[in-house]
DNA sequence: TACGATTTGTGATATTTGTCACAAAACCTG
DNA sequence: CAGGTTTTGTGACAAATATCACAAATCGTA
């Protein structure tokens, strides 16, 4: 037997899985109770529901009102990492295969892939995944595992050998540091061991990062910098001598 | 050369892009500008963005408003999908593994794992991964491979493969059709080969449908009822009799 | 620099949304 | 069905947001 509450919440799922608002007002037309019922249905589930104005949303579409600092940091690179991939997408040929690293820098890549070239693209991070599959022109394939919250991404066994049975022409990997010395780190090691096979498979690989990555350390090192054909910043493409 | 408003557009969209909602008050700020600027910016490029009560949203996000009636519309069957998946969920036991099928159905099993469960949980949809990676108390595995957009799922053999590492306790399949006679029915084949691996591997089956799937027959076949320990729908579970 | 055109900021006002306290209704449970 | 508990609705009020008109600032161009 389900409380007449938790029907109510159930039915305001469902009324949500079909569109992503829905008006106070609608709401409580469609559940036949009063607005201020429905309000305290929705603060009573915090974790399903959210208010946005006058609206109902699913909770999962907005992180709860992070202060405007955050919105600033979000910014200060993020323009430069436009721009990097506005340099990067130049790498990318048509019918070509590419592979697309994890981790915010790449995402824009994927807006940046030309809506006319056929192109396969490789990923293994839930973030780009799902900007791939949005695109009509771009054939998506993606590398599986086990979940590691702190990059989105997967990684596993199966993950490496699904490249086996790949051929990329051009891979695109990120760094969170750059070490003139030591080469291109990364902070969570599940990471290492894809980029490392992609880039031994791959026909050619670039390394995409803004420039506040150059000259940091981070724990996990994944290349040196020789293995890659450039470095790829907002400052433009830097070529590399090759081996 | 760029005017100074497109400017703003731009930084905005990088702003929105890495959090889902800014703030008007913020936005300005960020912009360094007054809000009555970046309300005017926001209403000249409703292809952009949208308001969402006090706040700017990327336009995707949201339907411009669509009447009250659209909610009442909304998937005539998501009740019994949730109800069935009510039922479905009863099967979910402590620290197991379960796998979860692709399909809109199943996509509702994911809000119904106990919270208090230790669950690691096997799939191949962008849909059940994504909602299935915002649960804390759930370890997600994906199966990779391609991405089908039909049904907005991965498969290829490197997904096959991975199966073979794993444990699953409980397997929940969903199927678009179910006849009495010739068993339980999809319409992707590429869909086929991932089902039968799992319910040869997994240490129970049930096939989750809700009642309009009786009596259908698609063209991908890939099991015989008997197979399954138990049909779930939305009246409940129907066991059947061992093989 | 002077000019008109465009863009931007400010404050007043109207509308919408949020909060709260309290009364009415519904719902247990013996 | 009496008693207490929980749920729900209502209206008053506070706060936030939307809209508008007009002044100030900025821009482009002679």
């Amino acid at each position: 037997m389900v409380s007449r509450k938790t029907a109510r919440v159930i039915q305001l799922a469902d009324a949500l899985s079909g569109r992503r608002v829905l008006h106070l007002r609608d709401a409580a037309a469609l559940l036949g109770v009063s607005e201020m019922t429905v309000r305290r249905d929705v603060a009573d589930n915090p974790g399903q529901f959210a208010f946005l104005g006058g609206h109902i949303v699913p909770a999962g579409e907005i992180e709860p009102d992070a202060p405007y600092e955050l919105a600033r940091e979000a910014d200060s690179h993020a323009a430069a990492k436009r721009e990097a991939c506005v340099h990067a997408a130049r790498r990318i040929r048509p019918d070509e295969t590419i592979f697309i690293d994890c981790g915010t820098t790449l995402e824009y890549l994927v807006d940046l892939i030309p809506e006319n070239y056929s192109i396969t693209a490789v990923c293994y991070s839930l973030n780009v995944a799902e900007k791939l599959t949005r695109k009509s022109n771009v054939r998506t394939v993606m590398l599986g595992g086990v979940y590691h919250p702190s990059s989105a991404s997967f990684s596993g066994n199966s993950g490496l050998e699904t490249l086996d049975s790949l051929g990329i022409n051009v891979a695109f990997l990120s760094a969170a540091g750059v070490d003139p010395g030591r080469g291109a780190t990364c902070v969570h090691f599940h990471e290492v061991s894809v980029k490392q096979k992609v880039i031994s498979l791959a026909r050619e690989s670039h390394l995409v990062v803004d420039l506040s990555k150059i000259g940091k350390l981070k724990p996990a090192f994944f290349a040196p910098i020789g293995v890659f054909r450039s470095i790829i910043t907002e400052e433009g493409e830097t070529q590399l001598p090759g081996l």
